[in-house]
RNA sequence: GGUUCCGUAGCUCAGUUGGAUAGAGCAACUGCCUUCUAAGCAGUAGGUCUUUGGUUCGAAUCCAAACGGAAUCACCA
């Protein structure tokens, strides 16, 4: 940034620090800053001012708006008069600035015409317009993060939506990523499902049944809840204390002897294990497919918990944790403003944390990567604070670029979903639902002549998952959202279809232009006026870098889905204002048609990195 | 009880390192398809930004307190 610090560059449209446009743009920004600073010092004898700029309200004529008000006192002025003056000022010295208008404190600047027809031309001609420069640095981010023991819900579509969409943005953003999975298929949890099935499941196979895997498995994991809820009932009607109960009920004393059973290696218990973990993940592999999500590295808990005994062995060596007389491992994290806590327990098996430890340095040692995001929800933030502790206290050369990526929990109007007791929305089912719903206002609009049989199913697969995905990924991602059932999701208005909508249109007009042999690429700066209408979408089209980085920083892909909407939004209105194929107007035409192209251009990377598909036609 | 997060229109959400008259969408109502796709556009209506105090030229935004909600504080994962 030139300037170096005197001078703060400034948009106000989101409240953060950034550039509109790397060329032409940011020039007239620099110049005018400047040409403010030697306003103040010339006129007023102000050196050094820190100048902000904001950009002009939309109610207001203008592009960027300097705030005298900080200025009255030291020039002794009311604060009209100080932006007059300083108006005359940079009118008279800067040649890019064609007028300006005084509201109260407030300045407007307003750009030349030939301004935004060149920045138009630089967009144009911007090679490298959709990705930001190589940062050479390798990032982890670990998502989905599934359990074997049912099928995933409507809280793992946040959880894959969010991940894969961060995971593109930061490659957008210069990042080499890697996507990693790590899957929780060990513990008591997966022994229930297992014992159900053991004692109900009759040899039921996915195959026989014609149920998903994890569907199949899920089943019985709702079963074992069933039955162990039947047991505490007829022990605390026989006069036990409903605590007790919980331990006593013999279905869950029989899950507990399974796990160790199974810890210890016998055959049978591994081979059930086995048989039902590969269901379960044959599933997800449907399902991550319909999502369309991917992973560069699958880890299983089953293999990664080990290695975090061992790392627990070097830091009772280096002191860092510390036995208790009972055996059991610890740490002490009061420096940290937390408390003991256990490592490993006293009969030596791991505990959710062992594991997580091993993980860490399992990935380090595959990838070399010092970054690394969880995206997991925030009920596990604290269990996060703990592990990067645990890390920086370990010297863990990969212990400082780690961020628990904590998003907020999709609530029912019921309250919380729980699997055990059926209350949730099944991830399956509510994709095919989306599929079938754009599949009905599809027909109902009538405008799929000529497609084919499979691309009118990949246009429903795409309207379809675009809408839920938008829907989950438009909101800040560290707030908890609800999810009425019995609302369907929108494809009008704030919605994926919405933005989608938009580009197949784009495409339509593109499509004739080329039938019709229009050449619209701009050679030279056209000259000619431009549509405030114009000017606006020019503007959000030149930002479109900046909210990458912007993205990038907070982890959020609701600023993309945002950006994408509000790109869409303004060509829309550009759309009915003006004609552009059927323009005149040759020059306007092609002005026209190529913010159209550069519009559809930056759509369909928006959504690519939000994960939704754009058509070409719908 | 401790810690963390949240409270903006009837509903779902933007906007928060302090700036002008707080924005969208849905739902309601009014217009616009013989011209580039009406899944669109233009408009009407809807707000004491939970409350109270403070900081200052200026607060939805910062600080403090209160009220309301959520998560977490496991030898579950």
């Amino acid at each position: 940034m030139h300037n170096e610090n005197k001078v703060k560059i400034k948009f106000m449209r989101n409240g953060y620090l950034c550039r509109l446009f790397d060329f032409p743009m940011n020039r007239i920004q620099d110049e005018l800053i400047a040409s403010i600073q030697s306003a103040l010092q010339s006129i007023f004898q102000i050196e050094n001012a820190e100048v902000v700029l904001q950009e002009t309200k939309k109610e207001f004529e203008g592009t960027f708006t300097f705030v005298v008000f900080p200025f009255t006192k030291q020039a002794g002025m009311a604060p009209p008069q100080i932006a007059q003056k300083i108006g005359d000022f940079v009118l008279e010295n800067l040649a890019g600035i064609s007028k300006f208008q005084v509201v109260q404190g407030f300045l407007n600047f307003t750009l030349a015409d030939e301004l935004w027809a060149e920045a138009l031309l630089s967009l144009q001609n911007d090679p490298q317009a959709y990705t930001l420069a190589n940062k050479n640095e390798k990032i982890l981010i670990e998502y989905s993060s599934p359990n074997t023991n049912k099928p995933l819900h409507l809280g793992h579509l946040r959880n894959n939506f969010l991940g894969f969409s961060v995971a593109q943005i930061l490659a957008a953003g210069g990042y080499e990523v890697i996507k990693t999975n790590l899957v929780n298929d060990r513990g008591i949890h997966i022994c229930k499902s297992m014992l159900a099935y053991q004692k109900m499941g009759q040899g039921e196979t996915p195959e026989s049944s014609d149920l998903k895997g994890d569907h199949l498995v899920g089943k019985y994991y709702v079963a074992f809840d069933k039955a162990y809820k039947a047991e505490m009932e007829t022990l605390i009607a026989g006069g036990m204390e409903a605590e007790q109960a919980k331990i006593q009920a013999p279905i869950m004393q029989e899950a507990q002897a399974m796990l160790v059973a199974w810890e210890q290696g016998d055959p049978k218990v591994i081979q059930l294990w086995e048989t039902m973990n590969a269901w379960v993940l044959g599933g997800f592999e449907k399902s991550y497919a319909q999502m369309g999500v991917r992973f560069d590295k699958i880890y299983r808990e089953s293999n990664t918990y080990l290695l975090g005994k061992k790392i627990v062995d070097e830091g009772l060596q280096s002191g860092t944790f510390f036995r208790k007389e009972d055996n059991s491992v610890w740490i002490n994290l009061e420096e940290e403003g937390l408390d003991e806590k256990l490592v490993l327990r006293k009969d030596g098996t791991s505990v959710y944390i062992t594991q997580d430890m091993g993980t860490a340095q399992l990935k380090f040692e595959d990838f070399g990567a010092k970054k690394s995001v969880y995206v997991v929800g925030n009920e596990q933030d604290y269990h996060f604070e703990v592990l990067f502790h645990i890390l920086k206290k370990l010297n863990k050369p990969y212990s400082l670029g780690n961020y628990h990526l904590s998003y907020g929990m999709v609530d029912l109007p019921s309250g919380k979903m729980k699997s055990r007791e059926g209350t949730v929305v099944d991830a399956d089912d509510l994709m095919s639902e989306m599929v079938q719903t754009a599949k009905e206002r599809t027909t109902e609009l009538g405008k799929i002549e000529g497609f084919s049989a499979s691309e009118l199913d990949n246009l429903f697969n795409q309207l379809g998952l675009g809408a839920l995905k938008y829907f989950l990924l438009k909101v800040d991602p560290k707030k908890r959202m609800l999810f009425n059932p019995e609302e369907s999701i929108d494809f009008q208005g704030n919605t994926g279809p919405f933005v989608q909508y938009t580009h197949a249109r784009i495409c339509s007009m593109i499509r004739k232009a080329k039938e019709q042999a229009i050449d619209f690429q701009l050679k030279s700066t056209p000259k000619a006026d431009l549509s405030p209408t114009e000017q606006e979408l020019i503007y959000l089209l030149g930002t479109y870098k900046a909210k990458i980085e912007e993205a990038c920083a907070q982890f959020s892909p609701a600023i993309i889905a945002q950006y994408a909407y509000d790109v869409a939004k303004q060509f829309n209105k550009l759309y009915n204002e003006h004609s552009i194929l059927n323009e005149e107007d040759a020059i306007k035409r092609n002005i026209r048609l190529t913010l159209a192209e550069l519009t559809g251009k930056t759509i369909r990377e928006a959504f690519e990195l939000i994960g939704i598909q754009s058509p070409e036609r719908m």
